[in-house]
DNA sequence: AGTCCAACCACCCGTTTGGGTGGGTGGGCT
DNA sequence: AGCCCACCCACCCAAACGGGTGGTTGGACT
């Protein structure tokens, strides 16, 4: 009784907070000791509540939910966050492991996953859901650019040509060109607009 | 009691449907009398169950809400369909609406206005959140391609010289220039990388 | 009837692009 | 030390692109 699971919720849609309370009032070794709709609200009951668990939405106003398991990790390493997303797909998702995250689950996923889940990162082991283990792994053999080869990509994206962007970037063109064909190979495609849809695609530049 | 609003929950995500369910139970002339996870229990619960609002996620597995709406309506034209969204902005939700939904929220709405535009829609009144009424706005003034002039865009986007587009839409190689200095003019650049990457964002064009 | 406009086609021409060759430098890893 | 690799630069050249001109046809709206 005095022994459960503290539960925080940060999430800034209403109905999943609502969601993941209701399926969590029917565990008795569980407790939603606080709810958020933002990150930054979110670091602040991490540090006065001091939860078992946090569960963490991706996508939020203020500060993200990458950005907040960041600062609350940097605060106290021992916290255990579980992220929870919609889509399996996401750097942000990187990110939150990268910091320490102790979990990471879809939004489709079923009652007891979620409940086992909260426990398994409560008892200090790691959750990571197979749509999501799935989409890492895709993500992790995708291509990679230098960060020199994005700038490039970024500017040839926004409709820049050689020339300007070897004015800009303060390089010949020459050297313009040198980066688009190493991009081009990388990105098997043969034009700077196939590069430039691929691109975005791949989350490899910000459109 | 026995007239009751009775309500229907389509969304793919447990923690959604739990949370409406729960914002629901707290009001005493609304009844959950059915939920599903995909589109197309949603059309056959639609039929059987006669709900009076079908509250309708817009990303669904097997059949998009969108899909689902567009067929319960033409089996049922009185039939209330409220969707739910995580989005402001989507071609699908112009889609919902053409065909007929009687409302849109999106999921960030609070506990009232979710439980308000249930009845609003139940009583035969449309409802449109701001978020949304906002983002239709702006789509409404952004520019618009002709489906030809779609068609071409999409093969440019996935990197097809103006020779392949020719010989892909059995024009001539000058029709396809010709379309796109008209789609230049229209999206206000002037080569086809910047009209391919400004399409997406605008969403003219699938990724 | 007349007007509008999308879609189609053709030529010209200067610029840009992509692909190929050849190099130089400096940092990092073994 | 040697090696790899990112990044830099130069030259060449055929192909593709963008912008301009001109035109026809057929459907839609007034």
């Amino acid at each position: 009784m005095g022994n459960r699971i503290k539960v925080l919720l940060a999430d800034d849609h209403l109905v999943v907070r609502m969601g993941i309370a209701a399926i969590i009032s029917f565990e008795k070794d569980l407790i939603v000791i606080g709810e958020t709709d933002n990150g930054i609200d979110a670091v602040r009951l991490a540090r006065e509540l001091k939860p078992d668990v946090i569960v963490m939405d991706l996508m939020m106003p203020k500060m993200s939910g990458a950005d907040a398991t960041v600062e609350i990790l940097k605060e106290n390493p021992a916290a255990k966050v579980l992220a929870l997303t919609t889509f399996g797909t996401s750097i942000e998702i990187r990110k939150m492991l990268a910091a320490g995250a102790a979990g990471a689950l879809v939004k489709t996923s079923s009652q007891t996953e979620i409940i086992d889940a909260i426990r398994s990162v409560a008892a200090g082991r790691h959750v990571i859901s197979k749509e999501i283990s799935n989409s890492l792994k895709v993500a992790s053999d995708a291509p990679k650019l230098s960060s020199r080869q994005i700038e490039v990509m970024n500017l040839v994206a926004k409709g820049f040509a050689n020339n300007d962007i070897a004015r800009i970037l303060n390089i010949s063109v020459n050297s313009v060109k040198d980066h688009l064909k190493n991009i081009y190979t990388i990105l098997d495609v043969s034009s700077r607009t196939e590069a430039a849809t691929i691109a975005i695609n791949l989350k490899l530049i910000s459109v």
